[in-house]
DNA sequence: CTGAAAGCGCTTACAG
DNA sequence: CTGAAAGCGCTTACAG
């Protein structure tokens, strides 16, 4: 068995209070009395129990995180903030995926609440409307990555999707483009929803026509942005440039392009969304908005931090994503003006 | 406050233990009066609090997984696939980055240990070595992943790194390659000294010299790989193949080539190690030896998990990669023998 | 079947 | 400065 403060109490001859006073370096110890016990604890290789702490002090310094997958490159490193800053701070991170599946996400939330979590943290998109409701009851602070639903007990720290994507968009317009299309998610997402009206938003601004026929819908990942570039690529009339929801996406629409030998940027320039690391390495890199996955995180484990602290913080915090321009954009050519 | 046992046993007009018999389906309580006693825990929105009944059960049912970096996605692989099966066995992932900083080991073993997990896995092949004296002490069962030191307490999950090195320099020289070189990595680490046996066997087996100049050393990543790659590539001897020590490293090489016109396959044919996921996206497609991260990541999670239980079990897995050919390597042009 | 009691390993107000 | 006592929210052996 783990040695407890009543073996370190016989061993020093003092009572139980006493150590424990003395091994949290409570001022009413004298320091020669503190140092004995310290002595005492480390040689015995004292290891005090946080779960008994977090009985008593009805806090247990963990931070529940709830992702979609944590194999995803981008979840990867909004995670990595978060546990950084809740590392600095003391606290764990309890980890969990949903899959995107809401039994599982019922399950999850339940765990996190026995486990008297102190807060939470929701980075899957595809989920915070769904999450809301559950996660209200709880009473435990959250906060919701990419994702607003404001409430009371729910914060969120978000990318500025309508700025990224006019800025995109923006940026293709200027190399000369007219005909732009736009690339976005079938399910429904606030996201995808946002990035939308940057989009339509720097067309309108810039009195372009926003055509039915060049607004398509993926899903999210490669294979999902290939069916619909397929079938848009077998139609008659083409856009010259193309803004995708996202990176993976993207990815999606240059495979196609290849093996029909569209070239990217010679005949359609293409932008995507979130900069993941391999982004910069694909023929041709890809031009993208990039969002600062960690600082992300950094700053929603920053802000639950703050709100468990009893701090007043401001609801929604949105950070500004950067054009990252590569050779996946070019100016169009004067003859297909 | 949250409603405890108390609360209810208040409302159902019993003692506390009989609700706790109630509410954990004892066959002491009949049948009615458990569900009416549940009915009232529902009712009230009451949840067990798991940081009682560790302290008084011993087991927290929670496990410490550390990992270099969650933010590359072969440790998120791997993590995904013991977080699935501690899921389904109702336990929880409490997750640790380490950034392979002794520093941060240290902590990171110290609060897993205050928390009292119930078992720990390693998923960081940089600090194995050093871990196992620290983790050792603990007493607590310890699963290693790609990195094994057994000893008591100590089980570990690897890939097999002789066979799948031997297995891509063997394709290499099936291919017609006589000079292949090994791109390794300069840490040290066992999987690189593994590694590097499996391609020396594949070379000594077919005659072939293991010429000094065609080691090269990386750091794992494509930084490395590139300034490796660049020395080799400005001398006069060149070889025809290169076996990396992992898809980082190859994606090094490959850039290193692209920026001097050095044609892969055609000047140079390349296999990596490990298949992360944008292996098939680049341009040649990655030759390389696949790891089944999930499976690496549920396996492990397995063994941790029937340790825990006290089954007799083996105390080291050694998963076989394979290889995968894809568009990086060739058959060695008659010419250029 | 059911309750009172003890105990898991701590913290801290209270009394000295 | 120090200890005895109470309590955090549970589980379970013991006695009825």
């Amino acid at each position: 068995m783990a040695v407890s403060i009543k073996d370190i109490a016989r061993l020093a001859g003092v009572s139980h209070s006493t150590v424990s006073r003395a091994l949290r370096n409570s001022p009413l110890i004298p320091a020669r009395t503190a140092q004995r016990i310290q002595k005492i604890a480390s040689e015995t290789g004292y290891s005090a129990s946080a779960v008994a702490r977090s009985l008593v002090m009805r806090k247990t310094h963990a931070l529940g995180v709830v992702v979609t997958s944590i194999a995803d490159p981008f979840n990867g490193e909004v995670v990595n903030g978060i546990e950084e800053i809740a590392n600095r701070h003391g606290y764990s991170v309890i980890l969990a995926n949903s899959q995107a599946n809401p039994d599982r996400e019922v399950t999850v939330v339940r765990s996190f609440r026995e486990r008297r979590v102190d807060g939470i943290l929701v980075a899957s998109s595809r989920v915070g409307a769904l999450y809301v409701p559950l996660l209200s009851e709880l009473q435990i602070p959250i906060v919701l990555i990419n994702n607003h639903h404001p409430s009371e007990f729910v914060h969120s720290v978000t990318i500025d999707n309508v700025q990224g994507a006019y800025d995109a968009t923006r940026y293709l317009i200027e190399l000369g483009h007219t005909k732009v299309a736009y690339l976005g998610d079938r399910f429904g997402l606030q996201s995808d929803t946002e990035r939308f009206s940057g989009f339509e938003k720097a067309m309108h601004e810039a009195h372009l026509p926003v055509r039915k026929e060049f607004l398509l819908r993926g899903d999210g990942k490669p294979q999902g942005a290939m069916t619909a570039a397929a079938e848009l690529f077998s139609r008659p009339k083409q856009p010259t440039a193309m803004f995708c929801y996202n990176d993976m996406s993207a990815l999606g629409v240059l495979q196609e392009a290849e093996s029909r030998h569209i070239s990217v940027p010679g005949d359609l320039s293409l932008a995507g969304f979130d900069d993941i690391f391999f982004a910069p390495l694909l023929k041709p890199p890809l031009t993208t908005i990039r969002q600062p996955k960690r600082e992300i995180g950094e700053r929603a484990a920053e802000l639950l931090l703050a709100v468990l602290g009893g701090e007043q913080t401001e609801k929604t915090v949105v950070i500004r994503g950067e054009l990252v321009v590569r050779g996946s954009t070019a100016r169009l050519s004067s003859e297909r003006r």
